[in-house]
DNA sequence: GCAACCGGTAGGAATCTCCCTACCCATGTG
DNA sequence: CACATGGGTAGGGAGATTCCTACCGGTTGC
């Protein structure tokens, strides 16, 4: 049980997949414009049975994008930004391909940068 | 084929979904370090047969994070980032979220450092 | 206590995902 | 032309996803 501030890298693949859903994402907005909110009023915002929202509630709970708090009979959901902040860094090294992406500059450089590869060998995972 | 630089709101969906696998992200990563890669390049770096690749990248293709070019029996994928631009423009609304929490804890943490001396120990605080 | 309410779990059907093995077409090369 | 190489498509199977209808355990109010 030792994992005081490191993230297993099998996050990043539940966080992604939790946010290809447009109901989770729209969760995530509801309780960013409006703040923790119960289940039921949740749940009325979407066209779809309870049961329905309460498994993406746990697909959420689950990728660390929401916390629970319990109050008497009520289970309140609030927005939890940190595996946002993991994904906005996992962006970071595109960021430079979109910004000077105004022509087929890149494309040149691409051209460029497939000539001269070294043997650099064995890791094409990402992080 | 009728939306020439809008983006309709299904492909947000997709791209999401894209990057959820792994793999998919691998390649992304690849074809950023390296630039465009024919097929059986990128298929050299995965434990899985090309079909598989194959099918990941036209996954890829479809939501518009690479662009296909012919090279005589080659197909040169290259990454396209501007889906991810679009990540990143979503992601946006959240940043507060997340920098004014990690306000909050930088003011901790450095209390902590700054504070050697162990007068009172909160030991209630990992995660 | 008893009924209404909040919300999770069980389990099932339709659909999607991800990998595989075959197979096919196209482009080069002897 | 014959054949190897590059890479897409077909279709299938195991497992995951997403919705549903029932159902059940806690809280609250009469």
């Amino acid at each position: 049980m030792a994992s005081p501030t490191t993230d297993p890298p099998v996050r990043q693949d539940a966080v992604f997949a939790a946010l290809a859903s447009p109901v989770r994402r729209a969760v995530l907005t509801l309780l960013r414009e409006r703040g923790a909110q119960p289940v039921h009023v949740i749940a009325a915002e979407f066209a779809m049975r309870r049961p329905s929202v309460s498994e993406h509630l746990k697909v959420l709970l689950a990728c660390g994008l929401l916390t629970e708090t319990r109050h008497g009979r009520e289970r309140h959901y609030a927005l939890r930004p940190e595996p946002l902040r993991e994904v906005a860094a996992w962006l970071t090294p595109y960021e430079q391909f979109w910004r000077q992406r105004l022509g087929a500059l890149d494309a040149l450089l691409a051209e460029d940068l497939d000539d001269g590869a070294p043997g650099e060998e064995g890791d094409a995972r990402d992080r």
